[in-house]
DNA sequence: CAGCTATATTTAAACGTTTAAACATTTTAT
DNA sequence: ATAAAATGTTTAAACGTTTAAATATAGCTG
């Protein structure tokens, strides 16, 4: 019953010939020396028997798996799984396999991810790294183990990696506000060391200053990304109803916006009649919101491909050291709406 | 430089043993017959040389990878990132790595995403299946290789599945809607073959015939699934503009409950005033909406965790077939509002 | 001390590929 | 006619494991 697969061996048996003939054929090498006609009883042997060439006993000898890791922040958030879709895309284009996990921003569960596809022996990583995982990275790099780094990286540590330019984003995104008219604008963020959070409240804060407006700690709130709903509640209460209500609040991640627009629902504040609103990423959430969102768009695709891309040119060793921050986009729409001038009323 | 990774012959060889010995150590085998002193000397040598087993070698010799092959329909839809999720979270608590792919509804992708898998070696595979692959599965099983669907399911093919009670989910839902006081009730459904969906259209009529209500073609429009948005669009304007509008809309999926939902908004259509929805699956964007939705909940966690445990069931040869109709629940929130009725006015 | 048992370790083959090198046969050149 | 070159195919080893079977050594029994 439970017949076992067709392998070289019995292609062999059945042509009558040798296993290394076979492979040859199969794997059109030596073309020009292989007599066509028993190339072409090999391949209808083949064909016949349904032969699958074993990619683990290829891998085995060639010491390559033709198989990519991918760790993701957290595979439930769009814009990891928008990105796991590129990625795994691109990959398979170029006949790649991967293997994903999802960190949960705990270093961890990214030591033990990485453990786990390092012992399946993927050729290399692309890794979303969670806050505390930068002397992970360091031993990955100590160890020559191949990988890109997305989405987030530590400026310390020289590797490859393709991320936004966040202050830059960030900065637009601010500067459209002040351009239309909003003035006391508040960051909703998260607390966190990691750089490219970082980086788009350092965007934020360029913004104001070069616009001469005050930059307040008050209006700036840090969200731990582990309380995120009760969190970015509170903070939204604090912005608009407080002592100094924001004109306009701008929001670091999809995450964020998404329970920072259900509360401002909550409040019952209109966008943009009581403030101006600024999303992060896309999500299709925002599409229901009572007002089209302005959003800033991360170039996702190129994200992806770029990544894999460069991976691909390390295992071939074409290598090559990138560190990529892509501009992002900013989409306008109606939440940032520009402000009527008293002037003009 | 590129220093090769440790093998068992390089532990053996710094031990002063053969590999096979340390094959025994490190793999808990014939404990009782070796010595501790040789034991502990070849643990603190793997220790040392940070050895890490190659899965691959391990994969060959033992004609088993530790690997499943999940194929899901949209990886970016979330429901099939949730199952995901669930699934890598299941497999990994039995030390079991998941190489997923999606078909986008396609059966050629699917085709090809399966072989691919399969010369992977995966030991069996976690499916749900497009339309018009039910000869593939048949093939599959053929081979006799393991594989549980989910979601989906060929109510002729003899397989384990683990999927919803699709019928019962929509009947539930349209009861509901009957009983709190909508008569026109309309279905926002697929133009599919797939039996999970048919099964969804089913649980609507009968739940309309029990009443008494009358099944109008004109109100069970059946959306192709390449189109989503522009037939959506213009599902819903001929639903609730049309000669007879109808007082309620009970979705089929997560992605048509969305594009319904905003529709309603671009035509300014207020819930449950102007009519009621009832939505398909969760989504994170329900929560935007302006109404808190009335939703059928499917088990994700459930679904996920039961067909894993099922295809490892299998692997084990602890065999067992099983065809698996799980509950949804129905979460009633304000998008069902009971009707007043004139009496009570 | 012969024979047995228990304990500790090794030998050798296998999983399904790839590939350098060897071998055998035919063709071409001189 | 013979050496050299071209053509076609096979041999053998290797990748890193696992595991049945063989072997070696020591301890015990009567």
């Amino acid at each position: 019953m439970m017949t076992r697969k067709t392998s070289l061996k019995d292609i062999a048996q059945a042509v009558g010939v040798s296993t290394t003939l076979v492979s040859y054929v199969l794997n059109n090498k030596k073309e020009n020396r292989i007599s066509k006609e028993v190339a072409q009883k090999i391949r209808q042997a083949a064909q016949d028997l349904n032969y699958r060439p074993n990619q683990i006993a290829k891998s085995l000898k060639l010491n390559k798996t033709r198989t990519l890791g991918l760790i993701v922040a957290d595979i439930a958030n769009p814009f990891s799984a928008a990105l796991a879709r590129v990625i795994e895309d691109e990959a398979d284009r170029q006949n790649y396999t991967v293997i994903f996990g999802s960190s949960e921003e705990s270093p961890e569960k990214f030591q033990k991810l990485t453990t786990t596809l390092l012992n399946r022996q993927v050729d290399g990583l692309l890794i979303a790294a969670p806050a505390g995982t930068e002397s992970q990275l360091a031993e990955l790099q100590k160890q020559a183990i191949p990988f890109v780094l997305i989405d987030r990286y530590f400026p310390a540590l020289k590797t490859s990696y393709v991320a936004l330019d966040n202050a830059q984003a960030m900065y637009k995104a601010v500067r459209h506000l002040i351009n239309s008219g909003y003035q006391n604008i508040g960051l909703v963020s998260f607390n966190t060391s990691l750089f490219h959070i970082c980086e788009r409240g350092r965007g934020y804060r360029q913004a104001l200053q070069e616009a001469k407006l005050p930059v307040r700690k008050s209006w700036q709130k840090e969200i731990n990304n582990a309380h995120i709903a009760s969190e970015v509640s509170k903070a939204i209460q604090e912005l608009v109803l407080g002592p100094k209500p924001v004109e306009a609040i701008v929001f670091a991640s999809n995450t964020l916006t998404i329970a920072g627009l259900k509360q401002l629902k909550r409040l019952n504040k209109k966008v943009p009649t009581d403030l101006a609103v600024v999303g992060f990423d896309e999500a299709e959430a925002y599409e229901l919101f009572e007002t089209p969102l302005t959003y800033i768009k991360q170039p996702v695709q190129e994200i992806g491909e770029l990544a894999t891309q460069i991976l691909l040119d390390v295992l071939n060793s074409n290598n090559r050291m990138i560190q990529a921050n892509l501009e992002a986009a900013l989409v306008i729409q109606d939440s940032t709406r520009p402000v009527m001038t008293p002037v003009l009323l």
